[in-house]
DNA sequence: AATACTCGTTGCGATGGCCGCAACAACGAT
DNA sequence: ATCGTTGTTGCGGCCATCGCAACGAGTATT
């Protein structure tokens, strides 16, 4: 229902819009309906949902059958959206995020007056796509050349969070060894168990914080994004001195999820948009 | 600019699908382009990528814009692709299959320590809808939108292995009057005859194997994804190179169906829920 | 089994929208 | 100031689409 409903009235003229497209999109829409999206529908019943001829519709949904728009159940005739869809989506999820990510770190800076970062997974390390500061906002490289061991960090918490137990067991099992060493001073997380258990405590919680581990003196919270798949894609982290920060840790995680979920939604992650703050992290 | 996966002949007479659709789509494809959805494409751009009318190009982008299709850069004019695709990518059934399948990706290559990928069909080509990889570079570069040519990959012969012998023929005859003139080196399947009896094989055994065909020096498994219909819908690839994988492609094989078994027990698959022939329960 | 009903597709004529050319407005560079 | 961009907008002719209606196919009803 109703999350892309079209805000004017459908077929008066008025918008400049293509007449063509508009109705295209009317009959998407009723096939992305969630009460529908799972079994398809008919022509007739998009035809009298929409108050359209059904030849029109029959036509369109032709068309946009062989463009991929749309797909056909060859049994019951119903219709379902098609596959091209999401490759648009999927091809550009990426650049998209570091498009729109901007503004929301700039919000979440004016709220906390701190530094925020947009960080991702590469390999075992995260990287930071995007800083903004309370004063100047970096684009890119600053951060990036420096390879972050993700475990130890909030961000790199947050972005294995949504992954079973045993992928992450073989995917930290190399850096604890290493780890395991080197010894870090303030390191919680020694064992795949500590990890484990962290992790579903921020699944449980919406956001990670660490506490002088990455480096003394320095907290941090982060919060996942998800992208139109309900995928986490990347993470919103915040830094700052202990000193500073540590006393409103909690805050600063709630708003940066917050922030995060508004930035999901615009990805179009489905169960992020218009959602309370509290509740669901879409599913498992 | 010579794109592979760009659909078919722009301006191709004969198809059935209504004229302006198509203009809007391949508007939209360019947009989606990997090495433009960062930046951004300005009208001009667009019209003589496309060889269209500018007017036709700005005129369409307004309505697509309208529609929320795609979005305007009021600082450079350039557009990008709009909120409104990834609502409904989010509601398609790729979009739901594929954050189902990536936990069950994720525990393949905890044990195999290999990529693995998860690929449909569409029309001729495989699809790849995600790749996973052991070190965990996924989000990697250019994974999804790019299709290659069914019957050469095991994925592809997978997809198929559950259609009727007729049916088979019928995809299959199209391919082969391409591929006869390619004729790739390590090509096994020339006939529809071998198509049938490769299909035959991977019925019984569970899984596809090929070995250096699509790709010198490339081996792969796959198993089917059921739905809850015991449709083939999808199916889990694990390809790599064949020193590394080429001894335990057999416990690779079994390993890919155990998985793909139990994704489609979640996607409902009945006959997938209780009963695993070849269970390999319990850690590795 | 025959009927009546629903569903989806397809001809066909009239009409309305789109195509393409060209002029126009807004910048920026030389 | 002139030129070269880029994006938008009139305007006429042509063509694709709209809506009606008929048709084939499948299913429940009698």
């Amino acid at each position: 229902m109703a999350d892309p409903t079209s805000p004017g009235s459908p077929r008066r003229s008025g918008t400049p819009s293509s007449a063509g497209l508009r109705r295209d999109l009317e009959i998407l829409d009723v096939l992305a309906r969630p009460e529908h999206a799972a079994n398809g529908l008919g022509v007739s019943r998009i035809a009298e949902i929409l108050g359209r001829e059904k030849s029109q519709v029959s036509r369109a949904l032709k068309a946009l059958e062989a463009e991929g728009m749309a797909e056909r159940d060859l049994d019951s005739l119903e219709y379902r959206l098609g596959w091209r869809l999401y490759a648009f989506a999927a091809r550009t999820t990426e650049a998209r995020l570091t498009h729109l990510a901007a503004p929301y770190l700039r919000r979440l800076v004016a709220r906390l007056n701190e530094t925020t970062h947009l960080c991702v997974l590469r390999g075992s390390a995260v990287l930071t796509l995007l800083s903004v500061s309370p004063s100047h906002a970096f684009r890119g490289l600053g951060w990036e050349g420096v390879s972050v061991p993700a475990p130890m960090t909030s961000a790199g918490r947050v972005l294995v969070s949504d992954w079973a137990p045993d992928a992450l067991r073989s995917w930290a099992d190399a850096w604890l060894r290493e780890a395991s060493a080197a010894a870090a001073p303030h390191q919680h997380i020694r064992t795949v168990d500590d990890l484990v258990r962290e992790v579903t405590a921020i699944r449980r919680r919406g956001y990670a914080a660490v506490d002088e581990e990455f480096e003394v003196g320095l907290v941090g919270v982060s919060a996942p994004v998800r992208d139109f798949r309900g995928m986490i894609v990347a993470a919103i982290n915040v830094s700052a001195p202990k000193g500073r920060l540590g006393p409103h840790l909690g805050e600063a995680g709630r708003r940066t999820l917050a922030i995060a979920r508004e930035l999901s939604a615009e990805l179009g992650h489905p169960a992020a948009r218009g959602q309370t703050p509290d509740q669901a992290t879409s599913d498992g």
